[in-house]
DNA sequence: GCCAACGTTGGC
DNA sequence: GCCAACGTTGGC
């Protein structure tokens, strides 16, 4: 092999099937090494295919061991890496000798061949020498030395052209270039062979300079077709692949052919400099066939042609991008991206560490273990078996954990059963037997909940169907069904809106609340803004319902059926009713009276459920008059409506009027709890139907008017630091056989400290 | 498709 | 070497 780049090397520029090498010396090394595996000095490049073929499949998690592991071809499972890949070391090295504008990569001190080669390359571009009529003597030369056996699938090397982005832990010696991002492995990277015969046979003349790079590659693909030695020997001339070649705006000159001409990339990066300057020439269109004047080397297309082609975009397999920018490159390579030579070393490790979470919310703020979630009860500090070896439940992220990216679809139906053998109920869940209708949160299958409930569960809640995504561009929109015995709602997903969901948890506030506001604001235009209500049918709207008293519908209402209990006018916005059937939509209330004392696993587990968008509106309000409007109100709510509220409050215009922010989430500790601003800027809060006294500390946190967007964020903000208070166990309501219900002391703070079950008063309520 | 179990990996 | 916990996998 040793001999066989020497040879390559004095001969001339075409002749070098190992020119793939120009980038670095670890391509010839592994060239070398694979000679002597092979002892057959001249099928070299025979038996680099399969490791350029492999590293398709086996470079997305691999290290950067694919030197030394090319050999391991039947290891069907690539051991992952720790650390950094060695590819980015590589990739760094290489980059610092590389010319970016040029495409060129500076010589390697071991790569003396390639060192020359490439000098040899510049010499001959800037010498104005760049003109490069193929010679046909020379050609058959090139052609011997690539066996037929090289052609090990010739369907895949010349079929099968991608892109696929240089990873660091690619094997391949391709993926040890490091300027480049996205490439297409050398054999893969041919055009269709008619295209190539076209052009070559036609555009020979505007074969670019020889670039050693492109020998090796051509030798290769051609290869793949022309096995019967006719095959054109020009072909070398075309799909340079090592050559990084990019349609932006690195190239000055000649972007345009870059594009459109895909079979002489090199010829606008390596032209660049001179080969603009040759004088024009008659050529023939590559695309309508006429002739036409080529004004510069690599003119394969009229003006005409010219013009529409790159319009087209077809981005041609054999071109090579060059890395930059990595927005790019995250989306082609999924999440679980391997950083490119670029990529800090340690940053790379601690985006692998950390891509479980999001560093903002607050399950990742958090930093101590609870304690009682399975998760640490199976930590060995806690006692446990060190099986599961997952982070604390309230330590998930709630964006960003894989643990809620699964229970997603799972805790987004919460008629569906979670079961989960090993856990313990942490928490007794107190008063009554929770309802079974709205059982929302999983963690009730921990405790006494009945497999029998399950069943019940989705016997009773079959039309209750409730669906969502991680990611992609869906919207929720509910609608309601009515079963024997229960109304539901149901969540069909249109495809339109954004899903910002695990991407960003500030994105997901704000454009989930513009989404919603806007959408609730244009829907009720026509009944005038002030007259909103998020009603859903079914659910009792009796007051006394609210509180300890699990919401349990017994005499369901025909869907859109107005409640007729239901306060109508102020009242509405006075006591509170109205914000309970708003919290129906997204939120039973039983959950919260029900198992209110999970409040904080509760939140921790399930505030990745996306905002759902309240599609089905129903105005209980009759005729509204401008008395209700307030311009002040309805210039705060449009605002908010532009702002980044925090996540899944959304602002809701009604009658009163008054501006009511609402936690659509129903995994919020909030889910409950309403804010309402009305005329003067004066506001209310409300949890679970009933007005935060106004004695309550948060109040005394801001300013007694809301009056801006500032203002009203703090709040929130301040908001979703709090809890509901768990009220106590009333033991002496009702007969011995009835279910024990919680209540609420009369004075609760109903709000408390997230950290906490039980405001003071109820902590030791005074029985009556 | 979910999840318990566990190999693995990075930090300390 | 220990610990935390991520990622994978086989069983269900």
């Amino acid at each position: 092999m040793t001999d066989e780049l020497n040879r390559a090397s004095a001969e001339p520029e075409t002749m070098q099937p190992e020119e793939t090498v120009l980038v670095g010396a670890d391509v010839v090394t592994v060239i070398e090494d694979n000679a002597v595996e092979n002892s057959a000095p001249g099928q070299v490049t025979v038996e680099l295919l399969p490791d350029w073929l492999k590293p398709m499949e086996e470079d997305e998690d691999d290290g950067g061991e694919g030197v030394n592991r090319k050999t391991n071809n039947d290891v069907p499972k690539v051991k992952r890496r720790r650390g950094r890949p060695p590819i980015a070391r590589n990739a760094r090295l290489g980059l610092t000798r590389l010319d970016f504008k040029k495409g060129l990569h500076a010589d390697h001190p071991k790569t003396k061949t390639v060192h020359t080669l490439l000098d040899r390359t510049r010499s001959s571009l800037t010498s104005g020498t760049a003109i490069p009529v193929p010679d046909p003597t020379r050609m058959p030369e090139v052609l011997p030395q690539t066996p037929q056996s090289i052609i090990h699938s010739p369907t895949s090397t010349s079929q099968r052209p991608r892109l696929i982005p240089i990873s660091p832990t690619g094997d391949s010696s391709l993926s040890k270039i490091p300027d480049t991002e996205f490439h297409s492995p050398l054999r893969l990277t041919r055009v269709s062979p008619l295209g190539i015969d076209k052009s070559v046979t036609q555009n020979f003349i505007h074969s670019p300079a020889v670039k050693v790079g492109n020998v090796t590659q051509q030798i290769i693909s051609s290869t793949g077709v022309g096995n019967d030695g006719t095959e054109p020997p020009l072909r070398l001339w075309l799909c340079p692949s090592l050559e990084p070649i990019s349609p932006t705006k690195s190239q000055d000159t000649f972007s345009d052919q870059t594009v459109s001409l895909p079979n002489f990339p090199e010829i606008t990066r390596n032209g660049t400099a001179t080969l603009k300057e040759s004088l024009p020439f008659l050529s023939k269109c590559e695309s309508c066939g006429g002739p036409f004047s080529a004004q510069k080397i690599g003119d394969t297309l009229c003006y005409r042609c010219c013009r529409i082609k790159p319009e087209k975009k077809h981005s041609p397999p054999n071109i090579v991008f060059r890395k930059k920018q990595h927005t790019k490159y995250k989306k082609m390579v999924k999440t679980d991206f391997v950083p490119d030579g670029d990529e800090d070393e340690d940053d790379w490790a601690a985006k692998k560490r950390n891509r479980r979470m999001c560093r903002q919310c607050v399950a990742c703020l958090r930093e101590d273990d609870c304690g009682k979630c399975d998760f640490c009860m199976d930590k060995p500090k806690f006692g446990g078996s060190n099986k599961k070896r997952q982070k604390c439940r309230l330590r998930q992220c709630k964006f960003q954990s894989k643990l809620h990216a699964h229970r997603a679809n799972g805790m987004l139906n919460p008629s569906l059963p979670r079961r989960r053998k090993n856990v313990k109920p942490k928490l007794k869940r107190r008063g009554r037997p929770r309802k079974r209708k709205f059982k929302s949160d999983p963690w009730e299958d921990d405790d006494e909940v009945s497999d029998k409930d399950d069943d019940d569960d989705e016997e009773d809640l079959r039309h209750y169907k409730m669906n969502g995504r991680k990611g992609g561009r869906r919207k929720w929109n509910y609608t309601f069904k009515e079963d024997e015995e229960d109304a539901f709602v149901e969540t069909v997903i249109d495809d339109d809106e954004p899903s910002i969901t695990e991407e960003d948890p500030d994105i997901l506030g704000s454009e989930r609340s513009v989404m919603v506001s806007s959408e609730m604001y244009s829907n009720t235009s026509g009944l005038g803004a002030q007259g909103l209500y998020y009603n859903v049918p079914g659910v009792p709207a009796a007051p006394h319902m609210l509180g300890s008293v699990p919401l349990c519908n017994t005499s369901p209402l025909p869907m859109g059926e107005v409640i007729s209990s239901l306060p109508m006018g102020d009242d509405v916005t006075q006591n509170g009713f109205l914000q309970i059937e708003m919290v129906r939509v997204g939120s039973p209330p039983s959950h919260y009276t029900e198992e209110a004392q999970n409040t904080e696993q509760h939140v921790s587990e399930f505030q990745l459920e996306p905002t759902p968008v309240i599609t089905q509106i129903f105005s209980l309000a009759g005729g509204e008059n401008d008395s209700d409007r307030d311009q002040g109100l309805m210039e705060l709510f449009t605002s908010l409506g532009q702002t980044v509220l925090p996540a899944h409050w959304v602002g809701v215009m009604a009658k009163g009027p008054v501006l009511q922010l609402l936690q659509c989430s129903k995994l919020s500790t909030m889910a409950d709890t309403v804010v309402q601003i009305e005329k003067g800027f004066f506001y209310q809060v409300s949890v679970q139907n009933q007005p935060l006294l106004l004695m309550h500390a948060v109040y005394s946190r801001h300013p007694t008017c809301l009056e801006t967007v500032g203002d009203v964020v703090s709040l929130l903000l301040d908001l979703e630091e709090m809890g509901v208070c768990q009220g106590y166990q009333n033991f002496h309501m009702g007969p011995p056989w009835e279910p024990r219900m919680s209540v609420r002391a009369a004075l609760c703070d109903l709000l408390i400290p997230k950290d906490e079950e039980q405001c003071p008063k109820c902590t030791q309520p005074v029985e009556s």
